[in-house]
DNA sequence: ATCGTTCATCGTAGAATGACGATTAGTTAA
DNA sequence: TTAACTAATCGTCATTCTACGATGAACGAT
């Protein structure tokens, strides 16, 4: 049940404005999704740090193996908190501020 | 391997100012995991409409089963979001607005 | 003391996560 | 073209999550 950690079993019919809030309330478990795992956090941080890095440096800080760090990396680019550039035979990844400040709006909503 | 989701299993020796980024990285990614569920999200959005609930209250308003929301609500609990106070044969859930604001300064610094 | 209410916990089942090594796809260099 | 490098994906396995009904514990009322 409850594919891939979004939508509730049993939505209940949404009226007016409060479908904007069940929008939201999937969004934020998304985006909060992204950050509930510290290997995330610290790449989220490592960006934060460089600004941009490629792929294989990221692979670098981390103390697990090239395949999970790129899972990871997926889980944070469908979250929309990171995007990814091709950029010749790397990847250069980067955070996307604009999620984080989505983020942050909607949990000042809490 | 990864139990409960904190501690890296191959953690690198910290050192100094490191080290709290390490603790950061960890509650950071246990704050979020508390958000990462679209259940846990209306649970908050209950508690911020009405201030306090019981919990009966919580389960009336959730399509779930009432010992589903008793796991969601210690899942929150642990991760410090709510806290749960003892009235009568009830028990009173409200939001701790520490572990938020707590929640918005760690993304702050990313 | 007994019953009913409220909520947490137990036990279980199915799905998802997280980790790994191996493989594949794509790009650059020789 | 071939070889080397980079990163994503595949297949697998152990663990964890999420959901449920059933049971248990704590309290108030009768």
């Amino acid at each position: 049940m409850s594919r891939r950690r979004n939508a509730l079993k049993c939505e209940p019919i949404t009226s007016g404005s409060c479908a904007v809030t069940r929008q939201q309330e999937e969004r934020l478990a998304a985006l909060a999704w992204g950050l509930a795992h510290p290997l995330r956090v610290r790449i989220l941080q490592l960006l934060t740090k460089r600004e941009t890095c490629v792929c294989g440096e990221i692979v670098e800080e981390m103390p697990v193996a090239q395949s999970t760090v790129s899972q990871h990396l997926k889980v944070l680019k469908e979250a929309g908190l990171v995007h990814g550039e091709i950029d010749g035979p790397r990847v250069c990844y980067y955070i996307n501020p604009a999620s984080l400040l989505e983020l942050k709006e909607l949990i000042g909503q809490l």
